[in-house]
DNA sequence: ACGAAATGGTTTTAATCAAAACTATTTTAT
DNA sequence: ATAAAATAGTTTTGATTAAAACCATTTCGT
């Protein structure tokens, strides 16, 4: 790697890959008058009785701070209602509405369908090199976090 | 593909592939008490004499709307300033301060290293890869918009 | 048993995102 | 020459991002 050159062009493509595709499917699911974090969480709570609110987080990379007001914003649209969890007064549990859950049994096939065009001239072995290429980057990103924490710890 | 399956894993990936890359980038471009998107203008107006609004929105990927704010909070910062076209009443052109110019010369070269640190356990060929993978994931993105696009014609 | 530490979720904060509408200017069509 | 269309950049809008601080509750250590 030239460390003369300029911004890695790679990490530049994956940033428009990123934007391009977020784009795409955000012009689907405009139709439905939801944005893409707020469909995101219906589709992960989908075909589920209930989620935690950690666990949700988790499975959609929205950060608890702000999946507080997407939720919000969902349960005024009467998609997705609270309760308290029985088992820890901290905890809650999420769940679709009946409403909520309409519109997914109603708008997931179709979302799948549209975001799934984009690997209609794809081979089962190139979904599979972008993935295993995506993941390794992930990878390379975790060591390096995990060589800088370690090197904030020494020049305490 | 199995349009049954669950949400493309290979997209999910790419999200937390870019996520992930983006909060490492974060962590040092936070030292220099900027955002990454104000960073990324200055490292595009770095060794130019000046360039056009529309043309650092091209570069940067950051829509116009959006541009106005960060341009305006580097010019807070006295690290970018601009001055009126006079070639055309509408354009401006923007170019780094002596500051700008300065922090871009101080900290440019250490962030690249910061960046290239991901990829010193790949080969040429893996980085080819990377990028060939995403530039395929784009076009066939467009080819999908460009459909859409000819669908919403034929519907009106 | 009790205090300290950690955890789950909310609030606050500053910045960004992206699209639409707007104003001023330039370019194009007649 | 003039009106219509397009363009460059700004403003407005509602939503999101992400981190830090906060409060209430649970878990851990002594």
């Amino acid at each position: 790697m030239n460390t003369t050159s300029t911004f890695p062009t790679v990490l530049r493509e994956l940033l428009r890959t990123n934007q391009s595709f977020l784009s795409y499917a955000a012009s689907h699911v405009n139709k439905l008058d939801l944005t893409l974090p707020q469909f995101d969480v219906i589709i992960t709570l989908g075909g589920t009785a209930g989620m935690q609110y950690k666990k949700l987080g988790e499975k959609t990379l929205i950060t608890k701070g702000t999946l507080t007001g997407v939720v919000s914003r969902l349960e005024d649209k009467g998609l997705v209602e609270r309760a308290a969890s029985k088992k820890d007064g901290r905890s809650q549990i999420l769940r679709l509405t009946e409403a909520g859950n309409d519109l997914f049994e109603r708008t997931f096939p179709e979302h799948l369908e549209f975001i799934n065009r984009l690997f209609s001239n794809y081979s089962e072995e190139e979904i599979a090199t972008l993935g295993t290429a995506l993941l390794r980057l992930q990878k390379a990103v975790s060591v390096c976090r995990g060589n800088e924490i370690i090197d904030e710890v020494i020049d305490e």
